[in-house]
DNA sequence: CTGGATGCAAATGTTTTGCAGCATG
DNA sequence: CATGCTGCAAAACATTTGCATCCAG
């Protein structure tokens, strides 16, 4: 096989590690090289695309224009605090009934959802208040 | 004031023409260029930002990279065919109580969320039916 | 040796900004 | 003749790819 993958293991530790719920590859990139396991972008691009196709990790894209990883687990929905850009999972809200009538309706096959609320976490809002302006 | 504005307007009659739910900066710029009034992106991304600013429209970030812009009115949701990359409204599937329930549970104070299906549309089916491959 | 992983640099795709010109009022 | 919209060009951003190299087996 080729080198040992330095970067795929170390980001599964961080990830496993639960400093945050969702990273993005700036995120990653520092996590990595707090850890003494420093990696250019493109790497760890490459090792997080690996492991969503090996299915451990799965890609979220928030419409922020930042995509984030976070490990597989079963489905979740996310709340995105706009202040410290901390993506918190919520159990899913949207009913299964709720994507049957979907279907129904508009006659798309639905395969999947993507709920998002945002807002502003307990600590940013106190912060604000802080900096009111 | 300045040179008679004609993206804004052309860009507003577009969209009441209903050709589409939502568009996309190149969306509108080829709509325009049909309608006679070719523009540069630049022109029509300030013309649509102006809208936004205005309340007019609102921008809706979709998680394939690229911006849409859709005429201001009540809350919905959305349902994104993969297929044709048409963006079709729905009406919002989170309840009120949902967002309460949340922000109780999670000290977040919610502002919005982003809700988006997203799937194939019958006629996107059947093309790929045509196309397996 | 061989194949996969890495780093650096550059290409991509889209959005955004700088700047000078010009039409409209 | 001032305002602000426009077009062109280039910057900004995050992601993605090309390519030569390097290392474990």
């Amino acid at each position: 096989m080729g080198r040992k993958a330095r970067i795929s293991p170390a980001i599964l530790l961080l990830m496993t590690a639960g400093k945050h719920h969702a990273w993005t590859l700036e995120a990653l990139q520092a996590g990595l090289s707090k850890s003494g396991a420093p990696g250019d972008l493109s790497s760890i691009f490459r090792a997080a695309e690996r492991l969503v196709t090996e299915g451990v990790v799965v890609k979220v894209l928030l419409d922020d224009g930042r995509a984030r990883f976070e490990l597989a687990s079963s489905h979740h929905d996310h709340l995105h605090c706009t202040g410290c850009d901390e993506l918190v999972p919520i159990p899913c809200v949207i009913e299964q009934t709720t994507s049957a009538v979907l279907e129904a309706k508009t006659g798309v096959a639905i395969g999947e959802h993507h709920v998002v609320f945002s807002g502003l976490c307990a600590e940013c809002r106190a912060e604000t208040q802080d900096h009111p302006r």
